[in-house]
DNA sequence: CTCAGTGCAAAGGATTTGCATGCCG
DNA sequence: CGGCATGCAAATCCTTTGCACTGAG
């Protein structure tokens, strides 16, 4: 769970790639990933275009699906517009989102370790009652930001 | 927080549209109400449209924009095509979701009272110290229902 | 050569909106 | 009467897809 290096990331992006059903780690993959290391936040694709001229839109959708089905981007949904776009947290540390209603940004943070331990095994047995096998948790908070308030 | 009667939420609903710039609670708006009630978990739209035949598309968007804006009514987007939607925490009483990736289904589930103030006090904390005012948090389990497994 | 990747333009699909009409207060 | 509410159809807008072309192995 400890977040990787960055050049450890473009080497496990281009295996999983790989592995998932003989997928190229090209230029533009890569590009992507960059623009997405390089922010610290989730991006929406627009933002994305912005960091990354050279991209064409549907490229740019097509390449996000393609590295989310590989296990190496994450999108995230909210009430806005635009999806978010994140590298997978198997990559750079388990954390959770910060959702402002205003202004639709989205903010990493991160909670202490016995909460998320607690939460775990809390939600561990309430998916066993339910008979649900669960892929991942998912805590964030919803409201307005620091400008926003 | 605790779970308003049945009768005692029309009124609410009424209450709270007529004071959001004296919006009506007419037969289209009690309707989704009632449907939302008569269902234990959230709906989407067609869904909802086909408990209630008799009501138009954009008129049951209309509706629920405007429930939602009265804090009558709580949109829950996910990642599957559709929005779904559920009476007002403040009138059910507080749970959390378990999202179905295959089916899109979206189950109620509540979590012990010690872990829900552990998640409070924690959060309100780290909300604090990004200068964030939260309005709401969200828990989530993302997975596969029994049925898809 | 072959087949994945790319870009452009067009399609898809959930949700929203324009507009004329209906109806409660 | 006045303004909110409704329904139909058309418009929006994010995202996906068809198709022809390019390029890496």
């Amino acid at each position: 769970m400890a977040p990787a290096e960055t050049d450890e990331i473009h080497a496990i992006a281009a295996r999983r790639l790989s592995a998932d059903g003989g997928q190229r780690y090209t230029t533009s993959r890569r590009a992507i990933i960059d623009v997405l290391m390089a922010s610290h936040d989730p991006m929406t694709l627009p933002e994305i275009l912005i960091c990354d001229r050279s991209l064409a839109q549907s490229s740019a959708y097509r390449n996000l699906t393609e590295l989310i089905a590989a296990g190496v981007v994450h999108r995230i949904v909210t009430s806005e517009e635009h999806a978010h776009f994140e590298l997978a947290q198997d990559l750079t540390g388990h954390h959770h989102h910060l959702i402002c209603t205003m202004c639709g940004r989205v903010t990493d943070f991160v909670v202490p370790e016995a909460l998320e331990r607690q939460i775990d095994s809390d939600l561990a047995e309430i998916a066993r009652s339910h008979g649900f096998r669960t892929e991942q948790h998912q805590l964030d908070l919803i409201g307005r930001c620091r400008g926003c308030a």
